[in-house]
DNA sequence: ATGATAATGAACAATATGTTCGGTAAATGT
DNA sequence: ACATTTACCGAACATATTGTTCATTATCAT
């Protein structure tokens, strides 16, 4: 990728990041990502539709880091033996949701937090179902799930929320301790 | 309080309800809620300074109703004895909630959502920390109280979202199996 | 060096915002 | 029934945002 294109697309990324420090991001407009960004008016549309197109993206950057030992691991199949059960999955995406905290708080923020618990329990729910077998819950499975990824995420905003005062281990120990799925731990087969 | 105010104020809310259940809240605007309630332009802001002013208010409409009879027998106290347990309990809040669908279904569209889900957790954590006493997990308090609300309002948008095809008593009943209350009643003293 | 690509900034029409104000109609209460 | 209060209207207003276009300039890749 061109490297003017890196610099402006990272620039916007960082002056969005910035705003939503201290606006809603209902409240924020294009004008004032640009002014932030100190970038042309078309630049800006040449890179993104809309404002929701670039929340959307900034959310795919950061869940590709996120969960991108999930998908190492699921590729090379070799999470079937030590410490990889699902309290240590969970500690491990905390830690690195960890990294982008200043993001994380920015985003959270009420209405983009809407579009951004979307996405994040679209990859949850993917992560969860490979557990779904070894519930035994007498509930539809499309329920759990969704209460699987839904409370997870809720979770992570309790945390966030605490400026992230636990440690992912404590939060994702909390969390197993209150889920339906205390008994799992993903280290079978 | 004035017809005409009542009037146009049921006006501004049937408009509002009408327009969520095409558009997204954050890309209505002001005209477009004028122009659907038939209003004149400084007859909104009479009324309302903001949209997110107008949408609390329709949520605290919609909760006064739903969770009155929380009220009520909060302030009789005569809660103790038969059926009253939890999950009765929360099988009634779902059948109020059912009586205002039609606004339910648009207003948890989105990013409306985050703020009606916020109002309603307020509302949930309230009740939900009537039973804390009862709750023996090895988690903070407030991080228990904050996932009970939280799972219980992503219950309901669940519910929703499959069109409310199950009945409350089911869906109080998947939410009891899926969440670590299954044990409590709420009828004790 | 040069052709390709990206950023610029200004200008554009179209729309949204929030406010003001005199006039009109309807409600209230006595 | 009447006078008074109150709400609505609607037009006009300055201001701000949006999304697009285009000619110009700067930067990149090779």
């Amino acid at each position: 990728m061109d490297r003017r294109q890196q610099k402006t697309r990272d620039a916007i990324f960082r002056a969005f990041s910035s705003l939503l420090e201290t606006k809603r991001y209902g409240n924020i407009t294009v004008q004032e990502i640009i002014d932030e960004a100190n970038i042309g008016r078309s630049t800006f549309y040449a890179h993104f539709d809309t404002k929701d197109e670039l929340l959307k993206a900034m959310c795919t950057n950061l869940f590709s880091h996120v969960f991108s030992d999930e998908l190492i691991s699921e590729k090379t199949h070799d999470f079937s033996g030590t410490n990889n059960g699902l309290e240590a999955r969970l500690s491990h995406i905390l830690h690195h949701l960890k990294d982008s905290e200043k993001d994380m708080v920015g985003i959270l923020s009420c209405e983009s937090g809407e579009l951004f618990m979307k996405y994040f329990k679209e990859y949850l729910s993917e992560m969860f179902s490979r557990y779904l077998s070894e519930i035994k819950v007498n509930a539809p499975a499309d329920f759990i799930l969704y209460h699987l990824s839904g409370s997870f995420a809720e979770t992570v905003k309790w945390w966030i929320d605490h400026k992230m005062k636990c440690t992912p281990e404590e939060t994702a120990r909390y969390y197993m301790e209150v889920s339906c799925i205390a008994g799992i731990t993903g280290t079978d087969e």
